[in-house]
DNA sequence: TCGATGTTATTGTCATACTATTGCGGCTGT
DNA sequence: ACAGCCGCAATAGTATGACAATAACATCGA
């Protein structure tokens, strides 16, 4: 079951393109998902030794510079700890950085549980409830106008491509409306649950939930050019809920 | 040459001792520390090109093995990208991983303005009033109790340190009532901001304030246990401007 | 003028050796 | 028989020097 059939490539490509990142293709990025993946899906569970660096040597067939940049950037991330004589161990969970676009990327790449998508829902309204009612407070013509425009951009768009890019864009305005610097960092988060949303169903083909998904987004987008945080505080509520709603509604459907 | 004085090391040790990590005291540690700082106090401003491998080698009289783990390290918390013939890019604030605890860490090791401290509140109250809603949800008597007897602590806690970890351990408990495991991700954000509060004013030593913060917490224990999401979020919103407010009137007071 | 091409500075990768840390098991002394 | 010390060995940490891949830039040619 592994990708060794010639050079196949992590799919986080897809993810990647569609945010217009460009991520290097070497060594040490193959053996980075190969491990990560590993450790993420349970192959090693927490507070288990993963082999000695010898070990893995042989199996990457990859030199000891690599093998141990590619575990220097995972403990980077919180998902492992080394020390001398025990060996390499897996952090329990609640130490892994799921902030982290890596990170997020290999939990979708296992193909993302409605259980893990709601996880996702609940802190996204958490953070961008706050970011829209922080937007509203501090609200900067120019950006409302930004986000004004948006909206239409999604209103018109004719792939299920366009409407997510749109969608991200529209999220990321609104971060940095909010003035706040972490609420930017979570981007990361907001793409994968927009990819994965835009991947399981895109309301681009059924015309009543594009209306529906455009309207809240108006909505959020005039509460925050009034200055009505409480208003922009609910609309948000209702664009992140209606996401989920739609693409867990899909998965219950299909699964 | 190292740097003068000795084995003198970051202050980061305090905050680390605090939250009983123990980390790790090898070269690869201090080149890293002593970049991260230099990237994000801004000696090496965004877009920048950091110095060659050859030069920082020269600087830090480490192997280059060293130094590019230190930099595979800072390239996995999103503050550089490297490219061959191009060098080592200071990338972006909002590429940044602000949720990264070591990313934290150098932001408060630079003594942490005012404005810094509110946004971080900012994000807190989003995402902590979000984890006490989902744990009244969800509520387990067992995780009720425990948290009941962290503000019993708290409110018999002797010195500032006591205090500071049965705080730090009721939010913990919070977030893992909720169930999500997002919301336990940001245990160190929590973890700065209170040590942060902790450092500039603790309530130990006020009696008033000590109430105030006691009966705030134990309303929130008591919501949870009740199932009461609303009263939760009101009553988190409370701890967490407290909190802020605590520390930025004595900022403001001092200077 | 512009496009192809070589040059070169910089990071990426490799191989090998040596050092530091620390759990474990055996040794020693009581 | 037991406790504590102590050295062995397994593992990650560090050092060094060489070569490969990449891509901006200068150079050359049409």
């Amino acid at each position: 079951m592994d990708r060794s059939g010639g050079r196949a490539r992590h799919s986080g490509d897809l993810i990647a393109s569609l945010s217009g990142r460009n991520p290097a293709r070497n060594l040490h990025s193959d053996v980075l998902w190969e491990l990560g993946l590993a450790i993420v899906s349970g192959q090693y569970a927490e507070g288990e030794i993963l082999p000695p660096d010898s070990d893995l040597l042989d199996r990457f067939g990859v030199s000891r510079t690599v093998l141990r940049e590619a575990l220097k950037t995972l403990a980077a991330k919180g998902l492992i700890e080394a020390r001398a004589r025990i060996g390499t161990r897996v952090l329990p969970r609640n130490r892994w950085n799921l902030f982290d676009a890596d990170v997020l990327a290999w939990f979708f790449e296992l193909g993302p549980e409605v259980g893990f998508l709601r996880s996702l829902a609940e802190v996204r309204i958490g953070i961008e409830i706050e970011a829209a009612a922080l937007a509203a407070e501090r609200s900067v013509p120019e950006l409302s106008a930004a986000l004004i425009a948006c909206v239409e951009l999604m209103a018109i768009a004719e792939t299920p491509a366009d409407f997510a890019r749109h969608d991200l864009e529209f999220h990321r305005l609104v971060a940095e409306a909010s003035g706040n610097p972490f609420m930017a960092s979570i981007s990361a988060l907001v793409e994968m649950a927009l990819t994965a949303a835009f991947t399981i169903s895109s309301p681009v083909n059924d015309p009543v939930a594009l209306g529906v998904t455009v309207s809240v987004h108006r909505r959020i987008a005039e509460a925050i050019r009034d200055g009505d945080s409480h208003a922009a505080r609910l609309a948000m509520r209702d664009a992140i809920s209606q996401g989920f709603d739609r693409a867990a509604g899909r998965m219950e459907k299909e699964g």
